[in-house]
DNA sequence: GGTTATATATCGCTC
DNA sequence: GAGCGATGTATAACC
């Protein structure tokens, strides 16, 4: 698993191991030292010294971690040019993107450990309980949402966006279905009503649509906004979430 | 900087090395194996084996890296509880949290390359170009999204959210501006026009109200949108996004 | 604690 | 390539 390992490398070193790993792609390459980190590109940024751990991965994305928190100090999600050279005495690592234009450069400046670690086998990832399996179930089962509901169409284009549910009632209304796999914020309301006012825009005055936010709950104030603009909230839930239920039955249900 | 380590380790060794690691809080601590992660809570996950790089740090958040991506393939943002186990012959890392409440599992299913490394001196971090830069500068000069504009408050609270900029222009009429860092979509659209929906309602039918969404660029379905709802468009720049401008002068000035 | 908004969001899908 | 929406989004700010 430790492919490769350097202790305190100078910078000459500590460069030369970066570009043979770099060309490789054999797995992850890692680095932490103290250094310094710039970012120029969306927008621009300096990390001062500190002490932090480099991450390099085969598909050529980076990302410097700090001591706190998932999210990295910097990142480069995905690089173009990826390469290492002793500049002014201190190694440096520059990662370069086209779109959007941006450069990332890691000064190492003090030595540290370098590593090439052998993590190259991604297995199978299975996740229960997004937003695209509740439409699916919801799709086949639209009673769930309310009794005499037909589901005419899933993901409908409408304009600009696509309609998650697009249903009809038994009385024959046009129902708009929003979906959220969580609670429901205003967003979700205000995202609903765009898609009821296309819909009533595109069928005229003659026809009545009615919007349905299905979730399994609602902020107070989305609530709030929903009513007052003459939508509806269904509740919602999942249907294998419950921790207790042994989880390969769950995935592969 | 690499405090311990620990090669290819049977089930109970990597248990105790993980526990005292955890224990003492000293910097980062990793374990590049086979591993099998599983994952309930706001939605349910399984990593099937494969090779994975886990991180936990000092602030007791935990991810788990595969050979691809920014994005850790299962993560954990604070644990309230973080211990390793030997269960069924197979060491096992539980991170747990309650708000939300969730447990993710890491399965060592093989030996692999254990570490402690000192990462623990966080330097300090700057950011330019971002939103609230933005409006900090709009909001002292006005004019360079109109001549002639007021502005009134920023961060304007209206039950819906908050107003990024609320001004008068030279005719008296009221100005929600909703300003976007980057290229603006239509949810900036629909951002602003909500605004604009709740200070028209307040202030009463009597009033004007203009909505200006202030961005470097706005796409194409965002602008037919915009005009088509009375809204209006102006294009605002970060100063200190050229690339040849020197890092230092453009974040400290 | 609850809710909202931002992000160098990332990522994947569709047109 | 561009645009759009979901994400176990994470994270910070504000009520």
């Amino acid at each position: 698993m430790l492919l490769d390992q350097l202790l305190n490398p100078d910078p000459a070193a500590l460069a030369a191991f970066l570009n043979l790993h770099l060309q490789g792609r054999t797995g992850l390459l890692q680095v932490a030292c103290e250094a310094e980190i710039t970012y120029h590109g969306r927008a621009m940024s300096l990390a001062q010294a500190g002490e932090y751990l480099l991450l390099v991965k085969p598909d050529g994305s980076v990302q410097v971690h700090g001591p706190r928190g998932v999210k990295p100090v910097n990142w480069q999600p995905g690089t173009d040019s990826l390469h290492a050279a002793v500049e002014d005495g201190v190694c440096v690592l520059t990662a370069r993107r086209s779109r959007p234009d941006e450069v990332l450069r890691v000064l190492f400046v003090a030595p540290g450990v370098a590593q090439a670690l052998g993590v190259r086998a991604e297995g199978e990832f299975l996740l229960d309980g997004t937003e695209a399996q509740l439409q699916e179930v919801l799709a086949r089962a639209p009673h769930l949402i309310e009794e005499g509901l037909t589901v005419l169409d899933r993901e409908l284009l409408v304009g600009v966006g696509g309609i998650d549910l697009y249903a009809r009632d038994a009385a024959g209304r046009y129902v708009i279905v929003e979906l959220k796999r969580g609670r429901a914020g205003q967003e979700a309301v205000h995202q609903l009503g765009r898609y009821v006012d296309a819909v009533r825009t595109q069928l005229g005055g003659q026809v009545a649509v009615r919007g349905i936010l299905a979730a399994p709950a609602v902020t107070a104030p989305a609530r709030t906004r929903l009513h007052g603009a003459g939508l509806e909230f269904v509740e919602v839930r999942h249907l294998h979430l419950p921790q207790d239920e042994p989880l390969q039955a769950a995935l592969f249900a």
